[in-house]
DNA sequence: GCGCATGTACGAAGGATGTCATACAACTTA
DNA sequence: TAAGTTGTATGACATCCTTCGTACATGCGC
């Protein structure tokens, strides 16, 4: 096999895209919430694996789903895995302090 | 009759009790979003009567309980109104920069 | 190759949410 | 007092949300 893995990028909602109302409703969830302070402390990408929430992997795929589908992060195939990062230039550049709030 | 008219205050959640969650799900709506925007401008409380909104007074009625209950606004009767004012302090005080960001 | 780990897809179930129509209560004003 | 205004309460309805079990796909390590 040459070359490097795929690392293909899932679909999401560019930066203008991002709705306040979504992303509202997306952080409105304690688990998702979870989540998302887990992200916003680390420093690189992060499987699904690496997070432990008191739900089923099934559902644990479903909040990944609306997270990356409000635009709050972005998800990307490596491997067998799903990497995890917090979309936090778009977050700030549109909705300034919307992560200090979820994090204080 | 003799003194000032009643002015009850509805039940509403403490400043203590206010939840994160709970105040992003209220926020989470187009509808409660414009209510709230009306009265971050507003410099006296506004009666229901004047929010100009594409539901019905039903559903008006419940989108402000949600609000109220959520701990956004305040609802205090008076007259046969009920007149509407936004937990500013209340708000600042456990989620700072959160009004300025439902605003800008 | 074979098993294991990671994570998805699908469908189902139960509950929450948003909307309305209708009927009603309370207050204001003519 | 009578009519109009303001807003609620209740029940119904459709839709969405959250959860799970199950089956499956893909990639990694032995």
């Amino acid at each position: 096999m040459t070359g490097a893995a795929p690392r293909r990028q899932l679909p999401q909602p560019s930066r203008d895209e991002l709705r306040l109302t979504a992303v509202l409703a997306a952080l409105s969830d304690e688990i998702r919430l979870a989540v998302v302070r887990d992200l916003v402390t680390a420093t690189e990408p992060l499987p699904c694996s690496a997070f432990v929430l008191p739900v089923t992997k099934a559902t644990m795929t479903y909040h990944f789903r609306v997270l990356r589908e409000a635009g709050i992060i972005e998800q990307r195939e490596q491997g067998n895995r799903r990497m995890n990062r917090l979309r936090r230039a778009d977050l700030d550049a549109r909705f300034p302090g919307l992560l200090d709030l979820v994090n204080a």
